[in-house]
DNA sequence: ATTATGTATGAATACTTGTTCACATATAAT
DNA sequence: ATTATATGTGAACAAGTATTCATACATAAT
């Protein structure tokens, strides 16, 4: 028996199912865009509307609001309608903690 | 002065520079596919050469080879030669951190 | 009711990305 | 040297994605 083999089996029953595979890439594909990243960075500062989030990133009220979809869809963010807009923010610290994680490798290098 | 304002300019000061953004979304762009997700998960349980990895995975060696270069390139695997072989490992433990978060996150729900 | 403002969304376009195929390189064994 | 095995990579194709444009919807004020 040679000494430094590799249990290919037991690494094949340890590696994460096809699903959950699936959903961390999904969440992380959230975070692989430039303009959905500001908007949460942004959100972890403050509340803010689709306007404020598209006059702060300078960027179309249009393209904003497809962002926000895809992030309402994935459930990163919460919505509270005061009037005529509607206020976004965080719905979990997971984001908080993944951004952090994030930064924290890019300027370690 | 009305109480709930928000103060833009802070919240601007505040914001991530660009090319912190710019870098983290290409970090994140690396978790966002599922057959580079699986590499690492597999490389959390072991160090494999890219035979191993195909083999475990089902994959061709080509579609395998080149993501492993898309994770050299990014600085998040390493290398060692054993003969004809390529052993591939993990560079450092942001990985192990930033799929457990993900993997923490789809399950909370 | 009409107008103005803020937000949402479908369609089209341009761009990016992953895999496959074919071929190239590298090492080991014969 | 030649052959076999392991890995690397460019090009092409297919699939997916972000933004823009146009338009629709919702709320508030007149």
């Amino acid at each position: 028996m040679k000494e430094k083999d590799i249990d290919m089996t037991k690494i094949k029953e340890d590696l994460l199912g096809e699903d959950i595979i699936f959903e961390v890439s999904n969440l992380y594909k959230v975070f692989s865009d430039e303009t959905r990243l500001k908007i949460l960075n942004a959100l972890l500062l403050s509340e803010l509307c689709v306007y404020d989030i598209s006059s702060l990133l300078e960027m179309s009220h249009s393209s904003i609001s497809h962002q926000l979809k895809i992030l309402r869809d994935m459930r990163l963010v919460k919505t509270k309608k005061k009037g005529k807009s509607v206020y976004y923010s965080l719905k979990d610290d997971h984001i908080q903690k993944i951004i952090k994680i994030g930064v924290e490798h890019v300027c370690e290098k």
